[in-house]
DNA sequence: TGACATTAGTTGTAATTGCAATTATATTAC
DNA sequence: GTAATATAATTGCAATTACAACTAATGTCA
């Protein structure tokens, strides 16, 4: 009297092996403690992200556009175009048309911007501290590792 | 003449150390592939597994409800109920209410649902493949480790 | 039994994400 | 120099995600 039950279809493969299935769950509760950390700003973690990966691209090359933003952050352009403007109408971008080339945009931070950035950096660390103590330092640096792989794949 | 720029505000500590900027990162691209891979199929990652889970509740329990795969994919109650009406209005499931709990509903896979799974298993591991090469065999070991210790956490 | 708390699920609102199709500008090739 | 091509960004559509506030049913305890 083994085997009771009548399986349809064993699905136990996909179930336990499923990579995506788990990236997805790790960046549910990931990005959540973050979020959580930072609510009190009015910002999520990808806003935070963003800002902070345009003043890195300004302060690098002097001047942020979204057409290098995108392959950055490996995210669609449509996607970032929403982003910003919601970034924009919340006053913490400016976007200016490239005197260069007319289809570009070059992307300021206002001061309302770099006032919320710094305010942001120490819940940042709070909710740094949580995701490493989650992850374990082994776990941290294999993230960082299979970003670099994924930069280099594309 | 060094430092001819002026540089506004340092972030390069939160730029190159946010593991939720990097975990959401991994997260589009890994979706990605996957949603490529089963497209032709009308359907996504996020709804695939879901079916999948749902079918390994009901073989281990001989019964899947709504409670019980919110904290499994520690995704909040309300994103869960609106895809599973999703999959519903697709064809894939039927939603019961459960005789013994008014509140409580019961989950079941349509035959349709069987024969999409059994259709997607193949492209799954076509995209499997691919993420894995992506991560490297280290990479995947750690996603399940982190994988576990967030399920111990919570 | 009746008040209070807990649990299961839904709905309003808003942000994130991507595909497909489109507009507008710039570049390349002939 | 014009035609074809490539690049930058926007918009329509749909799915994923979560917080907050809600309804409905169950459980507790006094």
């Amino acid at each position: 009297m083994t085997n009771k039950k009548i399986v349809h279809l064993d699905t136990t493969c996909v179930a336990n092996a499923c990579i995506a299935h788990r990236v997805r769950k790790i960046n549910r509760v990931i990005s959540n403690l973050y979020d959580t950390a930072i609510r009190h700003l009015g910002i999520t973690v990808g806003q935070m992200n963003l800002l902070v990966q345009i003043n890195e691209l300004f302060n690098a090359k002097g001047v942020a556009r979204p057409s290098e933003l995108g392959p950055r952050l490996q995210m669609e352009t449509s996607t970032l175009s929403r982003t910003l403007d919601r970034l924009r109408d919340k006053g913490f971008i400016d976007i200016l048309r490239d005197d260069k080339d007319g289809r570009a945009q070059q992307l300021h931070l206002t001061s309302k911007a770099y006032e919320l950035l710094r305010r942001g950096i120490a819940p940042w660390e709070k909710a740094q501290q949580k995701a490493t103590q989650l992850l374990g330092s082994g776990g941290v640096a294999l993230i960082h590792r299979i970003d670099q792989a994924i930069d280099a794949d594309s």
